[in-house]
DNA sequence: CTCGTTTTGTTCTCGCGTTCACAAACTCCT
DNA sequence: AGGAGTTTGTGAACGCGAGAACAAAACGAG
């Protein structure tokens, strides 16, 4: 499910708050859920409740971070290190949830050999090699929109099987490989679109 | 709709390509939706197709602009400039679709006066004043989780009513502000839970 | 030990969004 | 001009996820 790292996080933020149990109630308003999804969420996972009581905050933490996979680290590959490239390399939520960039590739010569983030920028065709060395499953795409469906292609290729994509286009892939994309100025259209229709609205 | 960007996207892309009409078969295929789920879109704005021949391109691509308010500039203003701020003043895809960032804002007194992407990092007491002056409504939250919420409640005060919020945190404002969310580690770990999966199935 | 209280786990119903399928409408060819 | 072939716009069915409601279970008080 799409919202496990939600719950992680509230149960982080309530953990860190002290608390050490917790009822749905709860963890839900902390999520920002309804408690009847969040507690069908947790069923599905199994029973880590006690009814009467509520759930035991670390326990439970540690269940879904078991079954997220967020006990073990994954070796994440990004390739395009323009300006978002950078953020994201240097964006420590990813490290502190357990995963580790391995590699910066980008086919512009001029950035080979350049460090960011403590991590050498090398050329993309190094990618193979890389995903074989550290045994990498989810790479990032952080190209302009021209060059995503090819590097995609050369991922799938090389043996990566989940994709996270920023380049805003339709990447075609194998039904085996998990594609999840972030498109950074939709989100602001979506919110334009929104006052746009407020505004007229009120004209009408 | 939240799909109105990415028909936009496509439809930008196949008129640089040189089409100038299109069925509903091949803009979906673009967009990668559902060809009558796009019609049905479509129709909630307005006939704009011809029966027999398609959409044309840029037709239909001014009218979904409108729709969304993309054929005005917005102003916007990113509150917490640190990799991933730096990143958003810096991406070119928001000045491309319309949205002209108008004030850099942080809370750290150390990066006021830095320039960033041709902006100048200013205090985030400059909040009220800017979005007076501008008239912005769209507001980006940039900062640590623990920042967020103090910074979405002042945003609101100052009447700015939608905000696009990277920080990790559920936000608590009125319903009356449209919030949109973007987590880049959520992501990650979804795929993460989706290669988790995979493990554990083949080896039981 | 029993009863009341609390909270989980689960069943059931409802509503929305997606998809299928078809009629209306337009073009082109003869 | 008429018919064949396309393609849109929309009505109807399907499926899935969300929320409400309830039964099962654990704890505590008397």
């Amino acid at each position: 499910m799409a919202r496990l790292p939600v719950y992680l996080r509230a149960l982080t933020t309530l953990s860190e708050a002290g608390t050490t149990v917790c009822s749905s109630e709860d963890l839900a308003a902390a999520a920002g859920v309804n408690s009847a999804k969040l507690r069908k969420d947790l069923s599905y996972l199994g029973s880590y409740g006690t009814r009467g009581v509520g759930y035991d905050v670390d326990y439970l933490r540690y269940q879904i971070a078991r079954e997220m996979g967020a006990t073990r680290d994954w070796p994440v590959v990004i390739v395009g290190i323009g300006n978002l490239g950078h953020a994201l390399a240097n964006y420590s939520g990813f490290r502190s949830r357990g995963f580790r960039v391995v590699a910066l590739l980008d086919a512009d010569g001029q950035r080979h050999g350049e460090v960011v983030a403590g991590v050498v920028v090398r050329p993309f065709s190094d990618l193979r090699a890389i995903v074989r060395e550290h045994g990498v499953a989810i790479g990032v795409i952080a190209t302009p929109a021209a060059a995503a469906q090819d590097v995609a292609d050369q991922m799938v290729d090389a043996g990566i099987s989940s994709i996270l994509n920023f380049a805003p286009t339709v990447l075609n892939v194998g039904a085996e490989i998990a594609v999840s994309k972030v498109d950074l100025s939709k989100e602001l259209q979506v919110l334009a679109y929104h006052e746009q229709r407020k505004a007229t609205q009120e004209t009408a």
